[in-house]
DNA sequence: ATGTGTGTAATAGTGGTGGCAACACACAGA
DNA sequence: TCTGTGTGTTGCCACCACTATTACACACAT
């Protein structure tokens, strides 16, 4: 089972304000670009804003901002900041604890699947905002 | 969102078949320490099957058992045997191609996601089953 | 005071997932 | 050859997370 488009979805609305910087924009025109509703939008920037990297800009002609500069934004804050179940599921109901491998297995492979994570995290900690937006503005000079 | 239960359970099933290596293991015997039923057993256990993990012994004292030794089996392979999800989603619905940002967005971030996945991936590839069968094992004696 | 835009709650539809029952098939052993 | 055992597959059902949408209260700028 993969990640929620959330992190995804996160990410593009971060992007959009790299861009865009100093202006705010307004989650309808977030919702547009993303093609989905303003509401999703504001779900994610409430999230976004409890971690820190966005704020907003109430009244007329407010809107969503970033709340730190895009070189100090990671990718793993985003994903962190979103995604909020664990990577790896394990047995929806508790295996037979009488049993050899029944008992232990959890603990067994806990340690693995702990690594595993963590090395996908160490990974997304090295890209940042900023790089995306770059990639997006190159792109549309090529 | 997580990933299915399935990898956590079919690496089960492996390290049971690796703990009782020789005797051929019934489905229903092995649903019974997943605490599942056994024909969930049984899919798992006809995937394995198919990338080359497990075959099976039918008729009456027949079971599933092991196709390699439990140091050749990677959880990676386990991984790759019965999740058939990628591990990142993107947007649901493609997002607006006239953006700059949605035009581009997908493209600019594939390669970090596409980073993250190797390197959890690669940690995967670390752990064998033989490994896990011996935490288990050790475990029972202290 | 008015309009604009945010923030939150409630609701419904959708897809993946696990659980369960039924049945056809293959092999072992007598 | 016949019987029993266990596999392999299919279909259906319930459940849960996620996304989308509607509705409404609140805050700020002008």
């Amino acid at each position: 089972m993969p990640t929620s488009t959330r992190f995804a979805v996160a990410t593009h609305i971060l992007t959009a304000l790299a861009v865009t910087d100093g202006k705010p924009a307004r989650s309808e025109d977030i919702a547009n670009s993303v093609n989905t509703g303003a509401v999703v939008i504001r779900g994610l920037l409430s999230r976004l804003a409890e971690a820190g990297l966005t704020r907003s800009q109430l009244g007329s002609g407010g809107g969503a901002l970033l709340a730190k500069a895009p070189e100090e934004i990671r990718l793993l804050d985003v994903y962190r900041a979103v995604e909020d179940t664990e990577l790896f599921s394990v047995h929806r109901q508790p295996p037979c604890a009488e049993c050899l491998v029944g008992g232990n297995i959890l603990a067994a492979i806990n340690p693995a699947l702990t690594r595993a994570q963590a090395a996908m995290e160490a990974e997304l900690a090295r890209t940042t905002i900023a790089e995306i937006a770059k990639r997006v503005t190159i792109a549309v000079q090529a």
